[in-house]
DNA sequence: CAAAATGTTTGCGTTACCGCAAATCGTTCG
DNA sequence: CGAACGATTTGCGGTAACGCAAACATTTTG
């Protein structure tokens, strides 16, 4: 990836976007790059946290592995979000497992890189403020959900979400443009994946979702399932 | 409130505490004092967001109402915590609603004096980020909880953390020292205020928790309750 | 291309939890 | 102090969703 490649990503990100040319020039001159095949883990959770990364191109799923052995998708990255940085800066260990859902690349950084950059370049320290204020609000929406809606709602509001954030148009109707599995949707929901299975298995009935087992799903009708995360 | 108490709230506070004595005089005397009752609001879900806050004393209960007119408590703050200033530095409206649990005082800054204040004092922004941090990694482990733990469970993991937040010992046990619901536990937890009572009603019987109904809830053995947070 | 591994569907019995309703307790206030 | 109000308790029936299990489909692999 040339040093334009790397700077039209870091325009598209929340933490440089926006920013001056010279901004990203030196945001990019100190990024190094890094490819994930399908499956691969960026790193792991409990890891130190050493290194911030903006994804590139692909999709980062994010895995949070509780006490007891199930599992918690937090979200799904994909290019211009930022994986990393609020465990680099609290200094913590990585609370969670970023996997690659498809072929993804990556930049990064290392926390001295950051800081240098961030101490020549201060609009990034607030940049950085408004995207994790962004990352509690997404969280309070969720938990808000999780905690007062019941299953169908929620699966249709989280792949209303998912659409908005990836979804491209299609002749069949709106594609989600990576692997997305029923586990997956039942991890980020918090029901099982025997629930979410018998969910769309009644939106294919219902024509609301294609029913051809392709790794992506396609919206046929999205107003049907705006109604559905809606209904009282 | 004097100048000096002013200070020594600051010092408990995630955003100053740490920081130089200068920048805390500099913090107290921008500050406004504002005193709340039991019951009122310090602001409205929905305002702009103008103010930053620091609770200095009592106990503000953070109330999020859903569209479909359920309510969600996001948190309790004590002295020491923020109250606002991710809304204000994102520059979206208040997404929650304050309520004084309890007769509460705060500090007050409007966005134009502490922007000056964290131009003038950078340490500032960092505390800012370290403190959203705190509050991502805390939505993460709720979320985590809600969407794959049991009721009782979750009502133990509650209680515990606003033990482990604010509990007080006294000769029966742990004390919770402000009123808390069995409704406030039920929007916290994402249940209802049926279960909830029945749940106690069993710690009850089981002698984890006093029974007497006083408004404050007190924990007489609190190594049960973690056991219970943590059963399979 | 067969075989294995992975992901999905569906049936069926169970249960944790909800929702309604009524009784009881505790507190506030005229 | 008694009445009225709000909070809590408890019973009971219903159901959304889980959990197990087995069949089926799809993708990957040697």
């Amino acid at each position: 990836m040339d040093a334009n490649a790397k700077i039209t990503v870091l325009k598209r990100s929340n933490l440089f976007g926006g920013l001056p040319p010279e901004t990203l020039e030196a945001g990019a001159e100190a990024a190094k790059e890094r490819k994930l095949d399908k499956g691969d883990a960026l790193f792991q959770q409990g890891d130190d946290a050493t290194t911030h990364y903006i994804v590139a191109s692909g999709r980062l799923r994010l895995d949070q592995a509780t006490p007891d052995g199930k599992n918690v998708v937090l979200r799904f990255m994909g290019p211009g979000d930022l994986v990393g940085s609020v465990a680099v800066m609290r200094d913590i260990p990585y609370p969670a497992t970023p996997i690659a859902a498809d072929e993804t690349r990556v930049l990064s950084w290392t926390q001295a890189r950051m800081m240098d950059l961030m101490q020549a370049h201060p609009a990034l320290a607030m940049k950085a403020i408004n995207m994790m204020g962004g990352r509690i609000e997404e969280l309070q929406e969720r938990l808000q959900q999780v905690a007062t809606q019941q299953v169908e709602r929620r699966i249709a509001a989280t792949v209303l979400k998912i659409v908005g954030q990836s979804g491209r148009k299609t002749e069949a109707g709106v594609e989600i443009p990576f692997p997305l599995s029923r586990q997956d949707l039942a991890e980020m929901t918090g029901t099982t994946l025997h629930t979410v299975s018998r969910t769309l298995s009644a939106w294919i009935e219902e024509g609301i979702i294609e029913g051809r087992r392709s790794s992506h799903i396609v919206i046929k009708r999205p107003h049907r399932l705006v109604e559905i995360s809606e209904q009282a």
